[in-house]
DNA sequence: GTCTGTTTAAGAACGT
DNA sequence: ACGTTCTTAAACAGAC
């Protein structure tokens, strides 16, 4: 059986971090003695289970049609058991079939008894869900994240104004096992990035500062530019199997049956709030915008570029078509704290999920951010879920919910996957703990069918109420 | 020589 | 069909 191995190798163009950038490794550190990052895999598995995520899930299926997903097994029962119990699974799926050189192309059946793992909502719809795959350990799949996705992540994930293209690198090849083992032509992509991106400034090294190259950040014109404009998104990249391990993949010949991921999870520990606010205090979010607000003539709303001249002899993210789908885009990644800039308001998603589900899913008496005891337990439709982020997870599936049912709205279901992400950024420290955004386990949302078709359409029907 | 940064070109994928 | 976005590849120049 294959096994590879995704610690050593790096691309021959890696390079080091220099001395006077702050390490993403060294920030994560950071994160993680600050954060609840320390939290045992238990800690993030009572998480996931309490994590109303899966109602996001619910609405999109409803949308879309639930049948894809429904599939009953005893493996998936016997592992929502243990979740409930809080019997953590040895390793993370991803991991287990990483480690064997199983392509994971998220959103094609496979033929195990996949446990239904998805943290990610946003790609569920669209047949992608990278929480399928560990990417940080996983070197087959490509992450379907756009090279200015990555580099808004190493840049967000430093905590700092500024980074240099090694470190960029650095974080990248920390993160994401695909590129360690790829050939070092994405950096070259990365580079050609940060040239062409109007996201992105090159801030010159000072004379005195030693080192190679500049430091890149964000360009803050640009991002309060996003402040009365729509992100623009775009597709997700097609999967993407390491060519370098391609053939090794050809090795496994074992179909495998995975159901559709239905179930997701999200978490927002007070550090990765923290972390996010900064990086908003950095792009200068308005915490008072509110997408419902917004316009949607995205024509003027990007009409005027950047002052900054630049030889472009084609622009990112300067055209306007209502493109709102998948994307991983820097631009997203930047409009993202707005939309939950948003999400932090006063808005009353717990009236608005209520009613809208005339009480069968009352999800939190309190309030979306009211305090829930730990012994506080949700019952929905029978399905037993602790609460211990109910009311984060019941704001942001209302916020799903409600955004969807919104027609002014661009919400995209990658917003909560970009936006997880910077609020969670993973450690590389942290590799048997995984952080919340990728390998957390979850409430499989097969549970919640098993009480049949008729409870099913009923609550289809609440649901398609809303949208 | 290596790394960094810019620029051009081509093509795929997707939306309109 | 066309435009946009994004990826990939390559060439080139300057800095270290």
């Amino acid at each position: 059986m294959l096994s590879l191995s995704c610690t050593d190798s790096r691309p021959k163009g890696s390079v080091g971090l220099e001395e006077e950038v702050v390490s993403p490794a060294t920030k994560a550190e950071d994160l993680i003695e600050s954060s609840d990052f320390n939290n045992s895999n238990s800690d993030n598995l009572d998480d996931s289970l309490t994590s109303l995520q899966w109602l996001q899930e619910f609405s999109i299926l409803s949308a879309s049609g639930r049948q894809q997903v429904i599939s009953t097994n005893q493996h998936q029962s016997n592992l929502f058991e243990k979740q409930l119990s809080g019997e953590a699974p040895a390793s993370p799926l991803a991991g287990d079939l990483a480690s064997i050189g199983m392509p994971l192309t998220p959103g094609k059946p496979t033929a195990t008894a996949v446990p239904a793992l998805c943290t990610l909502p946003s790609l569920v719809a669209h047949g992608h869900c990278p929480d399928e795959v560990d990417y940080k350990t996983n070197p087959h799949v490509k992450p379907p994240y756009s090279y200015a996705t990555l580099i808004c992540m190493a840049m967000q994930a430093s905590k700092k104004s500024k980074i240099t293209l090694s470190c960029i690198y650095k974080w990248i090849t920390d993160n994401f096992c695909y590129f360690r083992h790829a050939e070092p032509t994405w950096q070259n992509s990365i580079r050609h990035n940060l040239s062409l991106n109007k996201c992105f400034i090159k801030v010159p090294r000072q004379k005195d500062e030693p080192g190679k190259g500049g430091f890149w950040k964000i360009d803050p014109e640009y991002a309060e530019r996003l402040l009365t404009g729509a992100y623009k998104k775009r597709r997700m990249p097609p999967v993407q199997i390491n060519p370098v391990l391609k053939n090794q993949l050809r090795m496994i010949s074992q179909p495998v049956m995975t159901t559709t991921n239905v179930t997701g999870v999200l978490h927002v520990s007070p550090e990765s709030q923290q972390l996010l606010e900064e990086f908003e205090e950095v792009i200068g979010v308005d915490q008072n915008w509110d997408p419902r607000l917004v316009e949607t003539n995205s024509s003027d709303r990007w009409s005027t570029v950047k002052g900054r001249k630049r030889k472009q002899p084609y622009s990112y993210r300067a055209g306007g078509a209502k493109a709102l789908c998948r994307s991983s885009s820097p631009l997203l990644a930047m409009e993202e704290p707005k939309i939950l800039g948003s999400f932090k308001g006063n808005f009353d998603w717990d009236a608005l999920l209520n009613s809208a589900l005339n009480g069968d899913l009352s999800l939190n008496e309190g309030g979306p951010m009211s305090p829930i005891t730990q012994d506080q337990d949700l019952m929905v439709h029978s399905i037993h879920v602790s609460s211990l982020e109910a009311s984060v997870s019941n704001a942001e599936s209302s916020m799903l919910i409600e955004t969807q049912k919104d027609s002014n709205v661009d919400f995209d279901e990658e917003t909560f996957l970009a936006t997880e992400f910077l609020r969670s950024p993973w450690t590389e420290e942290e590799e048997g703990n995984h952080p919340d955004f990728l390998c957390t386990s979850t409430i499989n949302i097969n549970q919640l069918f098993d009480l049949g078709d008729s409870l099913s359409d009923d609550i289809d029907s609440k649901i398609g109420s809303l949208l």
